[in-house]
DNA sequence: TACCGTCTGTTCGTTTTCGTACAGACGGTC
DNA sequence: GACCGTCTGTACGAAAACGAACAGACGGTA
């Protein structure tokens, strides 16, 4: 566990840890390792996208900017996804930006072979359909919270999905970055966030957020959560994936 | 035009009537015709589908209830569209529920040979594709309306998409199923029609809403409708559509 | 050690939406 | 023509979030 830290390796993520070696064997010479710094815009609002991301340690906040300058996540994407669906579904570009979220690493592949690889149609391709429709369902859950739920129960669920893909439950974002992803103002994430932490469920220090209470958190959460972590869980966890994800290949 | 009316046709769907001859006459026969009264629900949450829709003159609402019983729309399907994409993603069920929200007509096809078809492989997939990762926008889009626009702006963008597919302009809904389309109290939607309606943009009388100033109605609204309408044109309307819709097949 | 930029805390009035309650009006049915 | 259910209009206080302004505190750098 301690290499995943020192050796970057592409099984870090899943959806080609789950490949079976001859659909992984061609790609890997084509995976570039690419380091995300924290606020690296990937791609733009129409912009061509020249590269499909896996994540590894890093995560990418899929977001919106309005003409006045105010945005919103729609979803954010980690070890477990891919950004750039766009270059697989046939758009190429989406009216969306995409930027890291938190710093770490990415495997990335050249928009061409991420084209040439799905229409092969082999279990990467089955892999990447699962995995949009994932996103769907982040993205629409992402709208019905931003309507019914508060910034509090809003933010946990935000701190809940980075919680799940930090294992080690030290989360590097400043209030304003928080406040930028869920689209409300800063102070009302200082607010929402001195709460959480007057009752014992994080503490918090310039830009470094430790979860205490995860349990706790989860109570005080919406259901919004817990929809989109099943429904990804079913669709990405089922007899495609069968193969422990952090072991060498067999 | 008048027969379009008169006479259901598969090709009033926009994505059956871009298949080329030697697609569509293996699905034809399989096509059942369906009607579509208001407010009935063709899939529940977590419910196995049966069938995916292709609307003619139906709109279809994509939503999500909460377990509070509240509601909010995340994407409408009309004649662009089909409703059922986890039939072909992968999922065969989602979270979410769909809900005839104006009454007409649509095709169905059972899902064996939703699955069948996509996986043939020819324009129809492509075109599969596209339309979901239009649908991605248009749920992504919803989601930062919700956070950053008023009730107002959000009624303009529901009655513009509405009307939209409804080329007559006098569209039949109460305010009180705008209220639960949007997830906002009823009362918000009279304050906001009767503005409207003050300013000459609209009128309407139990149930039915006429819409007078289609560009008064855009000027008003927010960004987001035009947006996703920009989107789905660009990722539908390209050169895989060259045939003019309402018209025989050639 | 002093400095300075960034991050966090707090205040206050404003705006929007909510929740609740009730009144009025339309229109189809008996 | 009277009735009644549904749809629409209005009012009022409560709650949440916003916008703007400013004070304080941390922590890296000079």
């Amino acid at each position: 566990m301690s290499a995943a830290f020192s050796s970057p390796n592409p099984n870090q993520n899943h959806l080609l840890a789950a490949l079976p070696m001859d659909e992984f064997e061609p790609l890997s010479a084509q995976l570039e390792l690419v380091m995300m710094p924290l606020g690296k815009m990937l791609y733009g609002p129409d912009e061509q996208l020249q590269h499909a991301y896996f994540p590894t340690t890093s995560i990418v906040s899929l977001h919106y900017i309005l003409e006045s300058g105010a945005s919103a996540e729609t979803a954010s994407v980690g070890a477990e996804g891919v950004v750039g669906i766009s270059l697989f579904m046939g758009g190429d570009t989406t009216s969306s930006s995409a930027v890291v979220q938190t710093s770490g690493h990415a495997y990335r592949l050249e928009r061409r072979l991420v084209k040439a690889a799905f229409n092969s149609g082999g279990l990467l391709q089955k892999l990447l359909l699962r995995y949009t429709q994932s996103l769907l369902t982040q993205m629409a859950q992402t709208a019905v919270c931003n309507r019914h739920h508060s910034v509090e129960q809003q933010l946990c669920r935000s701190l809940l999905h980075t919680l799940d893909r930090i294992p080690d439950g030290e989360l590097v974002m400043t209030q304003e970055l928080l406040a930028s992803l869920l689209g409300v103002r800063r102070e009302g994430i200082t607010v929402a966030a001195g709460n959480l932490q007057r009752d014992g469920l994080i503490s918090y220090r310039r830009g470094h957020i430790s979860v205490l209470d995860r349990e706790g958190l989860e109570a005080r959460c919406c259901e919004c959560y817990g929809v989109v972590k099943r429904e990804c869980a079913r669709l990405l966890s089922d007899e495609l994936y069968r193969q422990p994800l952090p072991v060498a290949r067999r």
